[in-house]
DNA sequence: GTGTATAAACACT
DNA sequence: AGTGTTTATACAC
């Protein structure tokens, strides 16, 4: 059938409008705000490989809209949203209302080509990644790859699940066209599908519980780091909201933790999402509803740069776990692993210095250096940790510093019984492999349903160390929690 | 060869 | 129907 198709494709014509190119910027119609800044002129990304600068080389321009790629005007799109993060329609939205080209084909009529590649340059290129956006039900979160991903095309491979069957399905698929199941874990999208789209991001009561998904599911296109922070910045923990769902949490953590991830964080990631689909299961977490309402951010989420590679922001959304909150999540049911992350993820507020810690994470090239206290844990629990002894050792010095909520919940939480530690475990497990990444690789392996039971014991002793550690920690620095952003070393324990 | 635009097939919800 | 992913094709450099 598709080759028959062809036919017609070649008529596509630039035209040439001369536009000025200029994308006038929404003044937010809703919320949205734009910043006026990046759209002006090329948005800085002078991807032309040959060099165009985005003026109309030549006079013409490539577009009918102008120089821009379709990437970069999605680019500019997303960072102009204050959170940095925008759904597909959100997306057009935004084309209809910034780029002159597009204001008069917002119809589904005429806007069926330019959306389909519009969609098509948010699978096709690294650079964007996607976000799991439950809150909304709608659809996922689209951002930037911190890390920045190449413009290019990625080699996106998903999931190793997804891999293989991946591959098989699609050559299933061409052949028969059934849909393997793998797939897989499907990301638990959206409940409802069409609907409107939330008002965006940026509004408050949007964000509420967005989140908790939204953590949970990011698809690791590329190259990971973008996933992973990606996951981690989900968008927007707020708070408020019932979160009911809390499952994603897991997947933070481990982001958080490995938020640097270095350069082949994509094989992590793809474990990554591997665990993140498999913890579903394990929604233990439930956690806490919030009901912050109080100082509810508003779509403060704040936003960190990470000096990552492109330097990006990126933004997390606070989420406002009150302490308060927290504690009693924390009394009140076990650890779920995903307060937990939150605190880590979010620091409450905004208060810069938490967003530095989180923001060490993503840097830190090292390795784990700076998991979370939590995270060792549950990394002990895997193999990893063991392996990288030292490894593992550091990590507290950072966690202490990470997770300053987390942190001061975790003694009275933690007392992880075996049970919840398993499960939390089982949750998190996943995200060893991040950590891992250091490692040989934990891997999935085992994530599976881990072989906790065997570690556990190392588990359990190396809780104790970071237990007392940050104790410690937080005692002598009185309960404020500082964070230092350096990486301790710390003589672990054990 | 690379990057991009476009079209379309498929899959999933 | 909307969203995502992938494949294929055509073009410009």
């Amino acid at each position: 059938m598709a080759s028959s198709l062809r036919v017609q494709k070649d008529q596509k014509q630039p035209h040439t409008h001369t536009w000025a190119m200029g994308i006038e910027l929404p003044s937010s119609p809703t919320t949205l705000t734009v910043s006026p800044t990046h759209i002006p002129p090329a948005l800085g990304m002078s991807q032309h490989p040959h060099g165009l600068t985005a003026h109309t080389q030549g006079g013409s321009r490539r577009n009918a809209w102008g120089n821009q790629s379709y990437a970069e005007l999605i680019s500019q799109a997303i960072e102009s949203a204050p959170e940095k993060r925008l759904t597909l329609a959100q997306i057009y939205e935004w084309m209809v209302r910034s780029v002159p080209y597009f204001k008069d084909k917002g119809d589904s009529n005429s806007s069926a080509g330019w959306k389909n590649s519009i969609r098509h340059n948010l699978s096709l290129h690294s650079k964007f990644i996607k976000v799991h956006n439950e809150a909304t039900g709608k659809s996922s979160w689209w951002m930037l790859n911190p890390e920045g991903g190449k413009s290019g095309k990625a080699p996106r491979r998903r999931a190793a699940s997804m891999d293989n069957s991946s591959k098989l399905a699609k050559v299933r698929s061409k052949a028969s066209k059934k849909k393997p199941p793998l797939q897989s874990a499907p990301e638990a999208t959206a409940d409802s599908p069409g609907s409107q789209f939330p008002k965006w991001p940026g509004s408050p009561s949007s964000r509420s519980n967005e989140d908790s998904d939204v953590w949970n599911t990011f698809r690791p296109r590329t190259s990971s780091n973008a996933s992973t922070i990606s996951a981690r910045l989900s968008p927007i923990l707020t708070e408020q909201d019932d979160l009911h769902d809390e499952e994603l949490l897991p997947s933070m953590v481990y982001s958080s933790a490995s938020s640097n991830v270095p350069p082949t964080v994509t094989e992590e990631l793809e474990l990554i999402d591997g665990l993140n689909l498999m913890s579903p299961s394990s929604s233990v977490l439930s956690t806490q509803q919030s009901a912050s309402s109080g100082q509810i951010q508003r779509d403060s989420s704040f936003s960190l740069r990470s000096p990552n590679a492109a330097g990006q922001t990126t933004t997390f959304g606070n989420s406002l776990f009150n302490p308060v909150e927290m504690s009693l999540q924390s009394s009140v049911s076990h650890f779920s692993g995903p307060q937990t992350l939150e605190a880590l993820l979010t620091p409450g507020s905004p208060p810069p210095r938490d967003v530095l810690m989180t923001q060490v994470d993503p840097v830190l090239p090292q390795t784990g250096g700076r998991m979370s206290s939590r995270t060792l844990l549950l990394l002990g629990g895997q193999s990893t940790q063991s392996k990288m002894s030292s490894g593992n050792v550091r990590g507290k010095p950072a966690e202490q510093q990470a997770e300053p909520v987390g942190a001061s919940v975790l003694p009275s939480t933690l007392p992880i019984t075996p049970v919840s530690a398993t499960a939390a475990q089982s949750v998190q497990l996943g995200s060893p492999p991040l950590l891992s990444s250091a490692g040989p690789a934990p891997l999935g392996l085992n994530q599976d349903r881990l072989p906790i039971d065997l570690d556990i014991d190392m588990y359990m002793e190396n809780l104790e160390c970071d237990m007392d550690y940050i104790i410690n920690s937080e005692l002598m620095d009185g309960e404020g929690l500082d964070f230092n952003f350096e990486p301790l070393p710390v003589p672990h324990c054990q």
